[in-house]
DNA sequence: GCCAACGTTGGC
DNA sequence: GCCAACGTTGGC
């Protein structure tokens, strides 16, 4: 069991879309360190969404429910997509304001390169979040 | 809206 | 295969 942060725009998807829509495929990611690991994604694994530009925050957890395909906006099997549904949001948003300053997270890959779309998160670092928003899992 | 950081492209 | 030029992302 992995754990993953997948970042969106609000404007272009946002969480409550998701949500509206019940699954949604993550797909026009055109960078390799996120497609690989798009494709080291696992059915039933669990990621963080984050809105990236406006909001600056977690706002809830999704599930790979499909591992990575190609992506069907591009001609080719270069890119890859996945099949995510809502999991369930967090009782508090987390900001990236708030994860600068805690203890245990100062070295996430949200802090560390914030331009990568889709990224690890570790075990622990997971549960820091989990506990800081309040919300079980 | 600006700009730093990073990725990609293409000429040599 | 290097690297300058350019494009994009995303925080501020």
């Amino acid at each position: 069991m992995s754990y993953w942060l997948l970042k969106s725009e609000p404007d272009v998807y946002s969480f409550d879309k998701l949500t509206k829509e019940g699954k949604g495929v993550w797909d026009g990611v055109r960078n390799y360190q996120a497609r690989n690991n798009l494709r080291a994604m696992k059915e039933g694994d669990l990621g963080f969404f984050y809105h990236s530009n406006e909001g600056l925050e977690i706002v809830g957890i999704l599930e790979i429910t499909k591992e990575a395909f190609p992506d069907p906006t591009f001609e080719g099997d270069r890119w890859s997509a996945i099949e995510v549904v809502t999991y369930k949001p967090l009782n508090k948003r987390i900001s990236l304001e708030e994860i600068k300053k805690t203890k245990g997270l100062e070295n996430m890959v949200l802090v560390k390169n914030s331009r990568l779309s889709v990224q690890p998160v570790t075990k622990a670092e997971w549960n820091i979040i989990i506990e800081m928003s309040g919300t079980d899992i």
